[in-house]
Order: C-alpha cells, then sequence, then structure tokens
DNA sequence: CCAGGAATGAGACATTTGTTTCATTATAAA
DNA sequence: TTTATAATGAAACAAATGTCTCATTCCTGG
C-alpha cells in the first residue's frame, strides 16, 4: 500500500521551487535531493562542505522554502527517517515487508532487479584482491606507455570508447582503434615496445578484435586484455588479464562489471598522476568551458521555455 | 559468507553487556535500547537529557561498549537508518570493510575496491523498487516507439552507443544520434509524436545535449533521460526520467551506474519482445556467423601463429 | 552607460556540543 | 570499623554548530 505517490515530501517540495532559486541555492538544493537522509544525520555545515556552497546558503535555503529554521527543516526529514517504533521486531518486519513487495513486484519488476543484483554483485567481485592486483598492474603499465591503443569492438566498444574518452582527459597518449571506414586501425602500424594495447572483447569474441591484439602483440607491444575468462582468445596474448563475469537473467550478456572495470582501470592511472593529473583535468574543463561545452548555471535565468 | 546474523548490531552489543553494566550506565543503555533512532538523529545531551541522566553518563555508555568516541557510536546507527538499507547493501559494505582491512597497505588496492564497491552500491540501490518501477516505464515506452532516437555526448556517449547497439540487435527502429561531422542530428528532424528519445546525460551536462532534447520534447516526442538528478536540466523535459547516483571516490563521475541502467532497459525491452525477440537475435548472430564476425569455436581456423 | 536590487561569501557571534577533570558518594573487602 | 575501588555528577573546556551582519559582486532594467 501507500506506493502510488504518497503525500507531497519535503523533496517534491524542493524540486517544484528548484526552478525559481537562485544558483547558488540550487547547488544546495540539488545535495539536499540527491542525499535526502543526510539532512537529519549530519550537521547542516558538513552537508555544506560536501555540496561545496559556504553554510549560509544551506540557510537560505531553508528559509527560501518556508521554513522558520534550519531545525525545522531538518526535523521534517528526521521524523521522515525514524522507523515505525517497536524496538528489536522493527528491523526484521522493516526488511521482511521489503522482500515480500520483492516478491509480489511484476515479472518485470523482479527481472530488474535481478538484473541489477546480478551486475552489482559482478563488480563487487571482479574488485576484490585478485581483481584489484590486475587493476593496479595495468594501471602501471598504461601510465608507463608511450601510447596506449584503446580496441573494443561491437558490444565491447562502448567499454574502449569510454575509457579512450577519460584516459584522454588528462593524457595526451591515447589512440581510440575503431573502425570508421575501415581505416582507424591503421594506427596500430605505429605500435611496438613500450606501446600498450587494451583490448575489450567478451564472448562472443569479435575476430578482428583478436587478429588486431595479436599484430599489436606481434610487433612487441604489451597487451591489456580486460576479457571474460582465462582462456578467452585474447587472454593468451596478454600480458595482464583482468576478468570480468558476464552472465546475467537476461538474454545478453551483462557488459557492464567490464565498463566498470575499464572505468576503475582509468581512474587508477589517475591516481598514479597525482597533482599533474589534477591540473590537466582542470585545464581541460576550463578549456571546454570556454566552447560552451557544457550548460552552464543559466546566465539569463529564463527556463528553457516549457 | 552467507550469513544468519550478518553482523551483531548495536542494539545485541547493548544487549549482551547490559547486566555488567552500573546501574547508571543501565539507565542510559536502555534509553538507547528503546529509542535506537534517536542516536543518530538527537544530539548526545538532548538523549541524556530525555533519559535523565547528565551528558557524561552517555560518553561513558559509549567508551564502555568499546566505542573510541560518542561519534563513532553515533555513525554506526546513522549508517544503519540511512535509506539504502536494501538488503543488499548490507552484504557489499560487508564484503567492503572485509576488503579494506586486508587491502590497506596498497593504497592503490584500497581504492580500487573503494570504487568498485561504490559503483556495486549505486547499481544495487538504482535498481530497487523505485528504479526498477522508472525502467519499467521507460521499457514500454521504447517498445511501443515508432522510432527509437539514442543520445549521449562525451562521457555519456557510450551508454548512448551501447543501447543502441544492444536495442539494435532485435529493433530496426533506432536511431543513434551522434555527432560526427555535426551531422548525427539532422535525424532528429524527423522525429514527433509515436517517436522516444533515449537521452543520457549527467553532470556536467553537454548544452548539446540539453537543447537536442528540447528539440525533440517540443516536437512532441517521448524523452526519457537517464541523469543523474531529479533537477538535472534534461530531467524536466523527460516523461520518465530513471536517476543514477554517480559519485565515487575518485576524481571522475562514475559512468558506470548509468551503463548498467542502460543495458537493464533494453533488455527489459527485449524481454517484453518474448519469443519474437529471441528469433530476432537468433537471426542476427546467424548472419553475422556467415560474415565471420566472432571468432568461432576455433575449427580449423588458422590461429594466430603465437 | 548607470543605478538599484539580488545574490553571494567572509567573518563574527552567541549557543550548543562532546569531553575532561576533579571532588564527592556509594560499595565491597579487610 | 577502615580502606580501597568503583561510580557518579558539577563544572569547565575547546571545538563545532547555526545564524547574523555587512561588504562585495553580479545581474537586469532603465
Amino acid at each position: 500500500m501507500s506506493n502510488a505517490m504518497p503525500q507531497p515530501t519535503l523533496s517534491d517540495r524542493i524540486a517544484q521551487a528548484f526552478a525559481s532559486l537562485p544558483p547558488q541555492l540550487q547547488t544546495a538544493a540539488r545535495f539536499v535531493l540527491d542525499h535526502p537522509d543526510d539532512v537529519a544525520l549530519l550537521s547542516m555545515r558538513e552537508q555544506a562542505r560536501r555540496a561545496g556552497v559556504p553554510p549560509v546558503t544551506m540557510t537560505r535555503l531553508a528559509r527560501q522554502l518556508g521554513f522558520a529554521d534550519y531545525a525545522e527543516f531538518r526535523d521534517l526529514q528526521a521524523s521522515a527517517l525514524r522507523r515505525p517504533l517497536r524496538p528489536h521486531t522493527a528491523e526484521f518486519s522493516h526488511r521482511a515487508d521489503r522482500l515480500q513487495k520483492r516478491q509480489q513486484q511484476t515479472g518485470d519488476g523482479a527481472l530488474a532487479a535481478q538484473i541489477g543484483w546480478a551486475m552489482a554483485e559482478h563488480i563487487a567481485g571482479s574488485h576484490d584482491e585478485a581483481g584489484a592486483a590486475a587493476l593496479i598492474a595495468a594501471a602501471a603499465l598504461i601510465d608507463a606507455a608511450r601510447r596506449v591503443y584503446f580496441l573494443g569492438l561491437r558490444s565491447c566498444h562502448a567499454v574502449a570508447f569510454h575509457a579512450h574518452y577519460v584516459h584522454g582527459l588528462f593524457r595526451e597518449t591515447g589512440v581510440l582503434l575503431d573502425g570508421a571506414g575501415d581505416t582507424g586501425f591503421d594506427a596500430l602500424r605505429h605500435a611496438g615496445a613500450g606501446d600498450v594495447l587494451l583490448v575489450v572483447s567478451v564472448a562472443p569474441y569479435a575476430t578482428a578484435a583478436v587478429e588486431r591484439a595479436s599484430y599489436a602483440a606481434g610487433r612487441g607491444a604489451a597487451v591489456v586484455a580486460l576479457t571474460d575468462s582465462r582462456v578467452s582468445p585474447i587472454a593468451g596474448l596478454a600480458q595482464t588479464c583482468i576478468l570480468v563475469p558476464t552472465e546475467t537473467p537476461s538474454f545478453f550478456h551483462a557488459i557492464t562489471p567490464a565498463f566498470a572495470a575499464a572505468e576503475t582501470l582509468i581512474a587508477l592511472v589517475a591516481a598514479r598522476g597525482g597533482e599533474q593529473t589534477l591540473a590537466a583535468i582542470r585545464n581541460a574543463e576550463r578549456q571546454l568551458d570556454a566552447f560552451f561545452t557544457y550548460w552552464s548555471r543559466q546566465p539569463n535565468r529564463r527556463k528553457p521555455k516549457s
């Protein structure tokens, strides 16, 4: 019961007023929307810190929303957080409720939850000790490489694309090997010792990816394989092999775990760069800002005509 | 792993130690047992006031139970209170704890584990009841659409690309809007009622994505937004809004949760198609096989001489 | 161009927080 | 009883909290 849109919650109130708030208050409001529990559990100043605004702003936000105090604001969230009483049984009945709801869900809902659960499990699993070690080794290779080639085809293309994109935010050494017009792979001709190829491939393995990886390995480049099995056709070629599971309750193989591994991998490379990397990223951001690439704090406050 | 009793809750700890506590501490302990939520939601002094003991007593209670601080004591209750009290997350945090202890040596290892854990939690969280409902609604829209446009720029491009790719395995209605040569968006000119635009964008929001989504919405197309906040610039345009968190311990925003949501979304669309979808997929596979797209289960094909 | 108002953040403020210290009281063993 | 140990609370403390004030910056409309 109770589902079907309960009563207007605090979040609703904020969401409604949001558009008419000044930019800085929007930043604060947004943080509250995204972390509703923190309102009750953190001090106001701590929230302000995390949201990246001065403390006053939180006070102002509460006022703007019609509360007398920040306290009034906080108390409202707190009472929403309180569990329905009864010390010991509370937790269990709470969980039982949720479980039951879960099982009563429509087939689709159950499927969605199961897929999500499987992916989460895969990711947690592939980032454990063994997985982390492989990621670190790969990060070291990439960090030291003269050039880094990114290769992923078909279902794995998105992974390679993204890894290349993020890598490109702070390094100039990356080359994305895509096959547009069948020319994209030519770059590999210059690969050799000192270079690294990150190749992503899960079953069914795209022939072209295997062949290209093999070619690069033959030329002396170090191969980092992001794949689904120790015996996949690219694992054998690789100096470092990052393994990710792909099973799901759905028809398709899950690519998400590979994507997650790639994201972590590049983050590790970035982490190795330290302050220098940070500077590069800030620089990239500034440059993009200059091109109006990103939606800014609405220069003149006009809503996109609704 | 697995766990009849995941971990002794704070209440258990208190109940066990209760008998051996001095009278005044028992008073305090009892209040905590009867009002567990107050620990996180009230100030220590306020609790002491209500329990009828001097403030010091609460400090002493925390110490007696083996905490260094009252803060440590409170934080434990707070994390138990946080709404992400999904059945899943308990297990992840459990695992993360273990990992962290074991890997505290290498900073990189800890970072990798933390990133992985954060992603896993985000995904589990965004696939729960509320999230699943949004996904299902979006899947219904996409399933019924005359045409489906996929739009994601910069860091979100990989997500849109992948969704389009998988969707294309069993439907012919998908159009990927990429900007190669700045022509890719022209397809939107034909969008209108009966069409759906899946737009992916997280902060910082690419201006072009917002503008294009706005344009499509203006032409009467249904917009499905995959984004990171209820108040992101594309959320307002959307008929259905799928929310995913993006925080990580690394510099970058995590795109993985969005990727996961997209993958689930398309899987749900596929699931709605039933037998027909399966047939389409099998067909696609056969066709790809004919082109030697995939590395075959080693017939006598020449293997790369290693 | 300017003027006037809104928005913003630095700093200062009185409170409140969690903790420490220490003197007092209760308790138990001799 | 005496004595040693545990338990207790008042007072004082530095640190942190939420709020207020005010000077500065940024717009927007004239």
